[in-house]
DNA sequence: AGCGCGAATGTTATATTATTACATCTCGCT
DNA sequence: AGCGAGATGTAATAATATAACATTCGCGCT
């Protein structure tokens, strides 16, 4: 999560360290029973997405990997792939970065709200995807996922400014 | 624009050069309205785009730029912008890739078709933006830009399959 | 336990995408 | 001509991502 701008951003809403631990069982769980691994590395890396609290850039999940020193790339780049493939991420084009699945059902294509000030991201169903797949059937073009991002100022960085 | 797959791709429909001096002599018009000025490296770079008839990437504008040579990165990296910027353009942020505003009124946040399979892209207006804008209103988010990008296969390219 | 297979990881190198920093030039204005 | 802002040239480097191939791990089977 990043900073585009000096002033304090402390609207942040982290969950408890106990909310994460709750969240990597889950994911546990969820890999078993879709008779995938949730192996050490993946662990990890979803760990470090979680406490991002927000979009994280793939350089620093390799940075903060290793409590002595960064990972190799292609190490946490196939753990991003799986990730996103569980459901249990989402990629956001605009930013290069990842973020934690913010909902209970994975597997579904999401908006984001970006705020461009304090880098939070909020989650959103996307609206009436049924109107882009309406449109697309129109050429006969069939979706197969998409991508939704907007990019603006959150209430609380709007009142900083 | 690439080509994922192996199979023949024939369903192009580039413009005629006509049409596409017909744009750059628009572009013109537009920047001198603008008061911003049509240099030869921002009009160099809005040819190579438009001769791309599709999305195409930073680095193959770089590479086309001089019969001779390549140009440097900042050279088409700042009139990629700056295009953008006029709306002549728009980033395709899932493909890293630019592609000629397919409108006449410039200055509007856009969605796309893209075909996995043949690369070819398709402008369309987002529907319901005001959906997303009234989400984002109730958590007092102020959207500035929409990202909005529909991945998937074409009609010919189902067919082809 | 030992074997064999496919998935996952380790390792090195390299490809791709994009920006920083600073010197120089161009153009319209006085 | 002299000035100043915007545009460009140039070199270096940062940031993002993947290719290729060797090795190891987990797991079912004997
Ligand atoms: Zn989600
Ligand atoms: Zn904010
Ligand atoms: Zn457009
Ligand atoms: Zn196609």
């Amino acid at each position: 999560m990043s900073n585009a701008c000096a002033h304090a951003h402390n609207h942040d809403h982290a969950p408890t360290p106990d909310a994460r631990a709750a969240r990597l069982e889950a994911a546990q769980t969820l890999c078993v029973d879709s008779g995938e691994r949730m192996t050490s590395s993946r662990l990890r890396t979803y760990e470090l997405i979680l406490e991002a609290n927000g979009p994280i850039k793939a350089y620093d999940v390799i940075d903060r990997f290793h409590p002595e020193g960064a990972a190799k790339p292609p190490t946490v780049y196939r753990a991003l792939s799986f990730l996103e493939q569980m459901g249990l991420i989402h990629r956001i084009e605009s930013l290069n970065a990842f973020v934690a699945c913010d909902t209970h059902d994975h597997k579904h294509t999401a908006g984001f709200l970006l705020c461009e000030c304090c880098g939070q991201s909020e989650e959103i169903a996307i609206p009436n995807v049924a109107d882009v797949e309406t449109r697309a059937a129109k050429t006969g073009f069939r979706v197969n996922h998409i991508t939704l991002e907007a990019r603006g100022l959150c209430q609380a960085c709007q009142t900083d400014h």
